[in-house]
RNA sequence: GGAAGGUUGGGCGAGCGGUUGAAGCCGGCUGAUUUAUAACCAGUUGUAGGUGUUAGAGGCACCUACCGAGGGUUCAAAUCCCUCACCUUCCUCCA
């Protein structure tokens, strides 16, 4: 007889080879159809809103491995509030405006770019958007992240651009907007702004000027030896042509400063370690240097002008080098950043005089109307003559060209927005509220306060084409800005109905409401801005635009998650924007993770070559696997991705996978309702099992709440294979293969399993989502009609039993010992399948006492045909436990034949003619499974 | 240059003054099994230097050092402090 057919083996259609990249897309597809997000709504409408709040990603390319950390990261968050029981709604967004999408467009124009309206381009930019908002919608569904992919939020809708005017209004208002002037990139050929990324560097030669600014005030009080002299601060440049816009001059606070006496009865003054390779340079070999002088001694000091009858004054900056020059670094606020920064700081005027073709303008005594880089040989010339100049030479260096033109660009002061961080307030308001929020990690706080503490006015105006633009009029007449509530209120119904672009086409009469007049001078006509708002203010007030205005959502959000980069970013956007309009932060809390990188640490970049994309991942191991690596990583760092690493988690995959297959496979006969054994009725180890489960699910329940995935799922994966696949379960294979099919003894088993299985399944859905509902469909009694419909497992008090635990884990260290003589046996060829031996353990009087009651499940718990326990008895050569104290092991080849059905080797096998091949058990078994009951 | 975070064994990660050469799991190796079988179970597994055993090699036993590097505090440090190196992010008309 073939008695394997009377085993009750492992039965289940739900398939080991897991075929990830081609199921998931199925699985996708029914959710879809099944319209399961909105069942999801519907099913929690009256619960407590979760809102996190998705950070715009750009509409620009393909996902990256970082976006889909981003995404997934949301995704198990989402999921697992949702599961919890919230109502955890997500609508995720699009960031449109911009210049990489401007730059890219004008890239495809080309050269046909100045014959296209601004309109016309607005239009290019809209479908360019459009077109990677397509794509990247269908990327992140891939990934299984779930939300309203058919309503998203994007910042170039209409309403959402009529918001951005509004609330950029509202600082208006307000008074903390406002213009002022602010040198930037300019190309005066292309006669444009231009951004860092449209810069392109390249060797260019200039001439090298070294410049007398007399002192004017006198020093002698302090350093009696300059009394009566001639004293000269000198400065270097490469830009002759920004001598005319100097107002300062810039020493280090740190260096050291030395009056020089040339020999030829002038003094200079420069940096103490530079006057040696300067005086060479000058060709002052006679030199004497009269006295060194601290740079604070000069600070506020009066220089004169060189060209003209001015001062200039004498700042101390910490952006002076002495790799060149001569330590005193000539200012003009209005042609350079760190001039510009400095200048703020002593109260100097941005002073540009330099038209939009890079001509002089009339406030320039002797150079007017010249083209600045055709002025510098005659400002040299000029300089020569009043004897400032001191040495002149050509040096070839590295200078910005327009990334168009290719000509040199320059550094032009022009008007600008700014919202004011402390005119009404904001720096203030905006730190009070960052203590008031939750960072996580706790570092977060610190990062953005300090950048809120020290950061500049918000510059908001951007001088391109693809954006929102700031809403504010000009009187044509006496030039004074115009903007009102009724304004606002007017663009915004305007920009409502047919999007920012109606600023670009209709004329300033269209979009001013009727009748509107100068409040200063009754004047009627008026010229529109053409700046266009920074993007950072159009994802900024996403609040505003989606928080606030969808019934669904609410404000503030309950969390912004991004990675560490948006403190400077969007969180800061969002922050001030929120502050300025509304007093307080849009949200409660705010959670950022760190960067991808590669095996060795190293950031992913093209040129290296390490770039692992994510349809790469999804293609060959499944979005499951990219899923977990998210779950399995502390986000809180960087993290990294490998191919190694990604085949180590196919391979955990794999064992979860298949722990839930075995379970599955044995309850293919099991009915919840009608089978289950209470838990008064079930064994030990099946309620120990139990017990074990509680402490999971309070473990992760704990982690979920913490955001804390890793530890899922770590803990999910040693259930699997420490408490499940070696302990539990390899121990029940016997119970379940031959107790009778419908013995409480199996049906307790399989009551556990079941109970096991729902919990884990659940437990596991916010990471693996698609497996999770794979194996929802192979398991009976399914009540929801999609796992994502249910709720995470709740620990159960009753299932807890601390003493019946503490027996078990007890009992589970002795096993640990039995299995290592049983290996020692083993090697001494004495055994091969621990069932071939039977084993004898002595143990001490409180271990015995506690063990001895369950002497008979010794044998099933330690899979061997044989146990028993005996009370400090000394074996000859037997294995002695180092870890337990008293504990030593007698490994016996097990008495009796080997049964031919349970494989168990018992003295009764043989001592039934008809059934020779069998134990007593086994018969038992096989009556009882004929006449059942 | 400035600001912030980080660096634990082949991998993920515990540990945050002593019980830690360093949990657990994975991977590797060896074995067992063929009733989860492209699965499951058990055992084992860091590197370097030294000493002993040995004819020598291997093996075994013991000692020392190593948690980015170096120094310090302490009876005691992966854990606290300092310096340095490296990695990542930010410093914006880049999202």
């Amino acid at each position: 007889m073939d008695y394997k057919k009377t085993l009750n083996l492992p039965s289940t259609k739900f398939p080991m080879k897991a075929n990830l990249s081609k199921r998931e897309p199925e699985q996708l597809k029914e959710w879809e159809e099944s319209r399961l997000y909105d069942n999801i709504r519907e099913a929690s409408k009256d619960r407590e809103l979760f809102i996190l709040h998705d950070g715009p990603p750009y509409a620009n390319g393909h996902i990256h491995i970082g976006t889909a950390l981003n995404k997934i990261l949301k995704d198990i968050i989402i999921r697992s509030r949702q599961m919890s029981g919230l109502n955890a709604v997500y609508v995720p967004g699009w960031d449109c405006h911009g210049l990489p999408i401007e730059h890219n467009v004008d890239k495809e124009l080309g050269a046909r770019k100045k014959d296209i309206s601004q309109a016309e381009i607005r239009r290019l930019c809209r479908s360019y958007a459009e077109k990677f908002i397509d794509i990247q919608r269908e990327e992140f569904k891939r990934l299984g992240v779930m939300g309203e992919w058919e309503n998203p939020y994007l910042t170039m809708n209409y309403k959402y651009e009529a918001t951005i005017a509004k609330e950029c209004g509202k600082f208006a208002l307000e008074g903390s907007l406002f213009r002022s002037k602010k040198p930037i990139y300019w190309c005066c050929r292309c006669k444009t702004a231009l951004a860092e990324a449209e810069i392109e560097y390249g060797d260019e030669s200039s001439p090298s000027v070294y410049v007398k600014f007399p002192l004017e005030d006198d020093l002698s009080k302090k350093i009696p030896v300059l009394s009566g002299k001639k004293v000269s601060v000198v400065i270097w440049t490469t830009t002759p042509w920004t001598i005319p816009a100097n107002l300062a001059v810039c020493l280090h606070p740190d260096f050291k400063y030395a009056a020089v006496d040339t020999g030829n009865g002038e003094v200079f003054i420069l940096a103490k370690d530079l006057v040696e390779t300067c005086m060479k340079t000058f060709d002052h070999p006679n030199f004497t240097i009269l006295a060194d002088i601290k740079a604070q001694d000069l600070e506020r000091k009066q220089c004169m002008h060189p060209l003209y009858d001015r001062k200039s004054l004498i700042i101390l900056g910490g952006h002076v080098t002495l790799e060149a020059g001569t330590g005193c670094v000539h200012t003009a606020p209005g042609h350079g950043a760190e001039d510009y920064e400095v200048g703020l700081l002593y109260g100097l005027d941005t002073y540009s005089p330099v038209n939009d073709t890079g001509c002089f303008t009339g406030d320039v005594d002797f150079f007017e109307g010249k083209f600045v880089f055709d002025a510098d040989k005659d400002i040299v010339a000029k300089l020569k003559d009043t004897g400032a100049l001191v040495y002149e030479e050509k040096i070839k260096h590295s200078y910005p060209h327009c990334w168009r033109c290719k000509k040199p660009v320059i550094f032009r002061a022009t008007p600008q927005w700014f919202i004011s961080m402390d005119k009404t307030g904001l720096r203030k308001k905006s730190l009070d509220e960052i203590n008031r929020v939750e960072w996580i990690p706790k570092w977060g706080r610190d990062r953005i306060y300090t950048m809120i503490e020290n950061r500049p006015d918000w510059c908001v105006s951007r001088q391109r084409a693809w954006g929102v633009p700031i809403t504010v009029f000009y009187c044509e007449k006496c030039g004074a800005v115009h903007i009102n509530q009724e304004i606002i209120d007017h663009v915004y119904s305007l920009f409502e109905k047919h999007g920012a672009d109606i600023w670009f086409e209709r004329e300033v009469k269209d979009l001013l409401p009727e009748n509107t007049v100068c409040q200063k001078c009754g004047n009627k006509t008026f010229t529109k801005e053409n700046d266009i708002l920074d993007v950072w203010f159009d994802s900024g007030v996403s609040h505003a635009a989606v928080l606030e205005q969808r019934l669904n959502l609410k404000w503030p959000a309950d969390l912004y998650l991004e990675g560490s980069d948006q403190h400077r970013g969007w969180f800061h956007s969002s922050l001030l924007t929120a502050v300025g309009t509304r007093g307080r932060a849009p949200y409660k809390s705010v959670l950022t993770h760190g960067f991808v990188v590669d095996a060795n640490g190293k950031k992913m970049s093209k040129s290296i070559g390490n770039i692992i994309a994510p349809k790469k991942v999804i293609d060959r191991y499944g979005a499951e696997i990219l899923r977990l690596w998210v779950a399995a990583s502390d986000y809180r760092d960087d993290i990294r991705i490998s191919d190694k690493i990604l085949k180590q988690l196919t391979d955990t995959y794999r064992r979860i996978r298949n722990t839930c297959r075995f379970i599955m496979g044995n309850l293919y006969d099991f009915e919840p309702l009608k089978d289950s054994v209470p838990y008064e009725a079930m064994q030990e180890i099946d309620r120990f099992a139990l017990h074990k489960l509680q402490l999971l699910i309070e473990k992760t329940n704990k982690a979920y709440n913490d955001f804390e995935f890793h530890v899922i799922y770590h803990a999910l994966y040693n259930y699997c294979t420490v408490d499940l696949s070696a302990f539990y379960l390899d121990i029940l294979k016997d119970r379940l293969y031959t107790s009778p099919a419908k013995s409480e003894a199996r049906r307790s088993a399989q009551t556990v399993m079941y109970i096991l299985l729902d919990a884990v399944v659940r437990l596991m859905a916010p990471i693996l989502s698609f497996t999770a509902e794979e194996i929802r469909r192979f398991m009976p009694e399914r009540k929801e009609k999609s796992i994502h419909l249910s709720s995470l497992p709740t620990a159960r008090d009753v299932w807890k039993d601390e003493s019946l635990a503490g027996r078990w884990e007890r009992i589970l260290e002795v096993r640990g010992e039995v299995t290592k003589a049983i290996e020692v046996a083993r090697n001494k060829k004495l055994v091969g399948h621990s069932l071939d031996a039977a084993v004898t353990i002595s143990v001490k009087k409180d271990l015995y006492d506690l063990i001895c009651p369950y002497e008979d499940e010794l044998r099933s718990v330690f899979i061997v045909s044989g146990a028993s326990i005996v009370k400090e008895e000394k074996f000859a050569d037997a294995y002695a436990s180092d870890d337990v104290e008293g504990l030593s092991i007698m490994v016996e080849p097990a008495a009796g034949d080997k049964c031919e059905r349970c494989w168990i080797h018992d003295v009764s096998v043989g001592t039934d003619s008809e059934q020779p091949t069998i134990c007593n058990r086994c018969k038992d078994a096989l009556k009882f499974q004929a006449e059942p009951k």
